[in-house]
RNA sequence: GUGACCAUCGUUCAACGGCUAGGACUGCGGGUUGUGGUCCCGCAAAUGAGAGUUCGAUUCUCUCUGGUCACCCCA
């Protein structure tokens, strides 16, 4: 009968498997920022994939390119509008407000990891189901909290290996002085809007400060030249940067003054950063960004409340973990194998697994493998110092053979001797 | 969303439009009795999907899917 060829599954687009083989490096950044989070103070949050899409709409703003093309839509038998979060801040503060959070000792500081979900062309470190970790302050207003999280970010990246970093930073104001700023940078380039870009003029019109991170080669002399933020801010925004730069500098953490520096999102205030990776001939990566959003948990319904927040891209991370070579521990520290021949090997052999690994021996096996040979096979792969066999006879007297792989050596030892004789061996 | 390039076993590399789509690595099983590495043997495993041209398509054309790269934007 001829086969008939049956549908080949893919994973969506732009989505994919982390594999055993990966998860190494995968394992190695998330729990070193979780121990991390924890020693700065952070506290665990997860909160759902699924929000009210309204909340992002609102939250991180309808005109941005997350929020008004990229959100997957879902629609509920019973009528409600979600969508899998593009971002991991909306979700956080409405968890905040929900939970009374607001109500416990401020600052309240939280991290949290997971996937994200944004709908773009897939490219390499760009995908449609991305993985951030992210950090989030609330009912602070200080700037030591920017700093610290910056420092935080700093921390971890030299933690997993990664060096070559880069941070960016600027300030975006306050709504008391943005306008301000916003006008004069409108005034700049009204006068030369003819010798910009086709985007630049409709940035003009609709996102003005976007103007700033315009890639168009023409444009970089008018844009050299424009007008900075920092230059417009009002006293507290000037004191609060110089505050957080001042900060940096204790730390000696290298930063860059971006002028020119906006991020995607609505809500930023004050403080924004984007953290760099810098190849030698490779472009920048960015692998994470944040900022202050002291107005965000108000828009979103709460009590007026300072935030700060960065969000890191895992997927990026971990590419660049591998890229250079970042030392793992791979796997168990399998110790010794586990032979075993036979039903009554097979019986006791499972018990002794068990008693080995009680006294902190760690054993490969292959329990669902009958052959001797196929199983010492394995043991030479696991490259273990000793291969404990077990088969019918010693079974039968409650011995089991310990075999030194290198040598060839075997020895006869009763199965409540075998933990004392390993450990004698291992001390050698 | 736009443009360019790409798509063969799990991986990697072959096959002038024509034999049963081949090799290497990996995997699984063997090379007598209960013992690994080297070696030898065997088995399994692929043309991304669908149309078209053709006597005949892995090969040519189109559509879709997916990947890579750029734009956009960012993580």
């Amino acid at each position: 009968m001829p086969k008939k060829k049956q549908k080949e599954f893919q994973s969506p687009k732009g989505m994919r498997d982390l594999l055993p083989q990966d998860w190494g490096f995968w394992y190695k950044l998330i729990k070193t920022g979780e121990d991390l989070a924890q020693d700065y103070g952070f506290q665990k949050i997860e909160t759902p994939i699924l929000e009210d899409a309204d909340l992002f709409v609102r939250g991180t703003g309808a005109t941005t390119d997350i929020v008004s093309k990229q959100m997957y839509f879902v629609k509920t038998a019973g009528g409600a509008n979600l969508a899998l979060r593009p971002e991991g801040t909306p979700g956080v503060v409405r968890a905040y407000m929900e939970n009374g959070m607001a109500s416990l000792p401020q600052p309240i500081k939280l991290f949290y990891y997971g996937p994200m979900f944004r709908y773009e062309q897939p490219q390499a470190g760009r995908w449609r189901q991305l993985y951030q970790f992210g950090l989030e302050v609330f009912g602070d207003s200080g700037a030591v909290l920017d700093a610290q999280i910056i420092q935080f970010c700093f921390h971890l990246f030299r933690s997993v290996g990664l060096k070559k970093i880069n941070i960016h930073i600027n300030s975006l104001g306050c709504p008391q002085c943005r306008p301000s700023y916003r006008k004069a940078l409108l005034d700049y380039y009204r006068h030369r809007k003819d010798k910009v870009c086709p985007d630049c003029k409709r940035r003009i019109k609709e996102n003005p400060l976007r103007l700033l991170d315009c890639k168009e080669e023409k444009c970089q002399p008018i844009k050299a030249q424009a007008p900075a933020m920092v230059d417009h801010l009002c006293d507290e925004c000037r004191k609060h940067f110089k505050e957080v730069l001042e900060f940096l500098d204790e730390l000696e953490i290298p930063y860059f003054l971006n002028s020119s520096l906006v991020r995607g999102l609505d809500y930023y205030t004050k403080t924004i950063f984007e953290i760099f990776w810098d190849g030698e001939d490779a472009p920048q990566i960015a692998l994470g960004g944040g900022g202050r959003y002291d107005n965000l948990v108000k828009e979103l319904g709460g009590r007026p409340t300072p935030a700060v927040g960065v969000g890191l891209g895992l997927d990026r991370i971990v590419d660049l973990m591998k890229k250079e070579q970042v030392k793992i521990s791979v796997g168990p520290n399998f110790k010794v194998f586990l032979v075993q021949l036979g039903a009554m090997g097979k019986k006791k052999g499972l018990k002794l697994f068990e008693k080995l690994h009680q006294a902190g021996i760690l054993a490969a096996e292959s329990m669902s493998r009958d052959s001797i040979k196929a199983q010492m096979k394995l043991a030479d792969k696991y490259g273990v110092k000793f291969a404990l066999i077990l088969g019918q006879q010693e079974a039968l007297d409650n011995t089991v053979i310990i075999r030194d792989m290198q040598s060839g050596v075997q020895e006869t030892v009763p199965q409540d001797k075998v933990v004392d004789e390993l450990k004698k061996r291992f001390k050698k």
